[in-house]
DNA sequence: ACAACGAGTATGTATATACATAATCGCAGG
DNA sequence: CCTGCGATTATGTATATACATACTCGTTGT
């Protein structure tokens, strides 16, 4: 109740963006409508805009209007890698193979790390990710319905399932978790390595709101694979 | 010349802020101050101050003033470990061994991802990490004098240098390189494992404003070892 | 001596106002 | 029809002002 009126403001703006109810490239109303709307001056607005602005919620262009951002494949601190994106920039030839496909709910044998509770209807994916023909990466994941329903009608045989989440869902926070492992049997033949060939792999939650969007875990060749961030304190 | 008043004020206050003028701790000149000094009024210093404080460059405390904040040891985006925190955090002993060092230019055999350039002068550290007695992580680094001079007189036999560095020297910027190896032999009898076992390396480059502090890679036992990362758009 | 209270003060929030800036839209002219 | 120019307009920046808030410090009273 005697919140700021600024905080108010932000939250409920940040709230209609987050909900998707004013989607990306929405042109949320000018400073004069929200001057009205809540009953406050354009200097207050203006502030909780630049705020949102430099968040990187909204972009604003003088004479046009202020629009919802684009979600962002890559952010300045550290991004969602873009695979095929990636493999492309290295000047290879990206391929993609589904390997599984199921619409299951949330078992015991999923780690417990994804966030998901036991039984939330999920979409199971298990693909495999290739650089010019051979094998890079080895990815298991889980998107949860009730966050993205709109995923049980993707077709994930063409487009990836991480490229497709990331050009349709925002999402607004983002866990990694990087490991080093050898390579079992299976996935050294799976990877084209050695038995034993060194690994990494990473882990990744990613939220929207509340809800977990993604739970996915990706094993790269060692050899073909590092991982970048660029960030500041 | 044309540049925004605003600007032009937190980049003055910023470099000072970095440059060491004003080090952690510091009370900063009070917004009436700053209003005379820089000839405007108090809201355009109060928004520079509060886009400051947002940022974490200083805190406010009504009545009190605002304050250089410390330098931060961890930060909510990304952080740069301090290992022996993370060690005692698991509930082990943290141990050090300082394996070289050794004052000198960079070299041709320097990795030139460390953006040193060669002939710098710079103090080359090679050093060992144990947990609750066993080898942990294998590190070597370059820190460049010329934008620490203060380390050639501190005593790295005693305090690892990365907990100095990130206790004495505040940074702004940083990059990693995670990549995941099988262990050299050489490499395997100093972290106690077997030969060819999974490794994750992290090569990280620090700067201060235009000049890198730090160059550094650490090579984590990947059993031992995982690497977490939480940030947003 | 010490706790409680109150005055003083720096920051926090909000308003009204003014002018600068830049990009879009529409109209006029080729 | 297409181009270019000017009017319009939403944002960007800055000022002056006002009052709220919370913390510090000094004083007062027990």
């Amino acid at each position: 109740m005697t919140a700021p009126l600024k905080e108010r403001i932000r939250a409920d703006l940040e709230a209609r963006i987050l909900s998707g109810e004013w989607p990306p490239g929405y042109r949320i109303p000018f400073e004069s409508e929200l001057t009205d709307l809540y009953g406050c001056s354009r200097m207050t607005v203006n502030k909780v805009l630049a705020g949102l602005a430099e968040s990187g919620l909204i972009q604003r262009r003088r004479r046009a209007g202020s629009f919802v951002a684009q979600p962002a494949l890559q952010s300045a601190v550290l991004r969602i890698p873009d695979i095929p994106h990636e493999v492309e920039a290295r000047g290879e030839h990206y391929g993609f193979e589904l390997v599984a496909r199921e619409r299951r709910g949330v078992g015991p044998k999923d780690p417990p790390a994804s966030g998901l509770a036991p039984g939330e209807p999920v979409l199971a994916l298990t693909c495999r990710h290739l650089a010019s023909g051979r094998p890079f990466a080895w990815e298991e994941r889980l998107i949860s319905l009730a966050t993205v329903p709109a995923a049980a009608e993707a077709d994930f045989s063409a487009v990836p399932p991480g490229t497709w989440l990331l050009r349709h869902v925002p999402w607004t926070e983002a866990e990694h978790r990087i490991t080093a492992l050898n390579a079992s049997p299976a996935l050294a033949a799976s990877l084209d390595l050695p038995p034993g060939g060194a690994c990494l792999s990473v882990a990744r939650r990613t939220w929207r709101g509340d809800g977990t969007l993604t739970y996915v875990q990706q094993v790269f060749r060692g050899d073909l694979y590092s991982l970048g961030a660029r960030f500041a304190p």
